[in-house]
DNA sequence: TATTGTTATACTCTATAACTATA
DNA sequence: TATAGTTATAGAGTATAACAATA
């Protein structure tokens, strides 16, 4: 992918000593193999791609998977409540909720002791629509634990859980 | 981080015996728990907000942060081979090389090999800035060790290091 | 006054496609 | 034809601020 440029030898080719004199040579990472945050970043990346292409089928982003798992399992959650489980902002919530809304796989009922509480549930689409995601979800991270080797994806899940 | 917008406590606060009723249970993350990118998510997402910071003054961005580190470490490099080592898009390294040359950090040279290629490197100003920049980074990597515990720490660099 | 949900703004990042100039 | 750099666009994510309804 980087240097396979000399398909073509056109006799003038000749005086190449390297394909543009430089994809050979190692690139050097110098200060940053120190900081984990490329590292991570770098993993991150990779897993959200992995992640959108495998759920694109059923057209569901990380955020939406994680908003679905997180109101099936805490029915009656309040929009606030959600954002800060999940680290994000109560305005970005609001029009992520307005998408799944409008797909009719959330309700959100007003509550009854706090008129300004949204109280959000999954609808019975929602409900079948995460039984798919979660299975294409555990396929998504089957691929994961091959890419960085069974013993390092446990290593990582391990260090990072419950931080 | 989040939000200290609460900085002041007004002593009507009294009669709280739950805010909202509901932050006091623990919230169920249910299928999360066994999904890596839900945690390393997570752990970017702070990654990133720190570093932001802390490089606040000196305005660079992780991404500028990380330019400047492998162009300095690796002179005459190419955009396209610096948006491959860094994994990024050629079309996004355009508006960020752009950027830092108008700040006069770093320069574009025509290659005399290749009149299509642009040879990057640092300017003096960006040679000066590039250090302040490794230090105020050192500093944010001591908060982050400091967060995730040494131990956690040094187990994930060298658990992501080389992938 | 404070909080919940909401709207609005601005900027970054990602993913594409297409264009130009060189090769 | 293919490649390096560029421009343009659309959508998602992030950070803020401010507002109406409700407490």
């Amino acid at each position: 992918m980087t240097g396979n440029s000399h398909s073509r030898s056109k006799a003038l080719a000749l005086r190449r000593r390297a394909p543009t004199r430089r994809s050979a040579r190692p690139i050097a990472l110098d200060a940053l193999d120190n900081h984990l945050g490329y590292f991570i970043r770098r993993l991150q990346v990779w897993i959200f791609q992995d992640f959108i292409r495998t759920l694109a089928p059923i057209d569901v982003s990380p955020a939406q998977f994680s908003v679905l798992v997180i109101v099936s399992a805490n029915r009656g959650l309040s929009q606030t409540e959600l954002a800060g489980t999940l680290g994000i902002e109560r305005a970005r919530l609001v029009r992520l909720l307005h998408r799944l809304q409008s797909r009719g796989l959330i309700a959100r009922l007003r509550s009854s002791m706090d008129a300004r509480r949204h109280e959000l549930q999954l609808t019975p689409e929602g409900y079948a629509l995460l039984g798919q995601a979660r299975m294409l979800a555990m396929r998504h991270e089957k691929r994961l634990i091959e890419k960085l080797r069974p013993e390092r994806h446990r290593v990582l899940l391990q260090a990072l859980r419950g931080l």
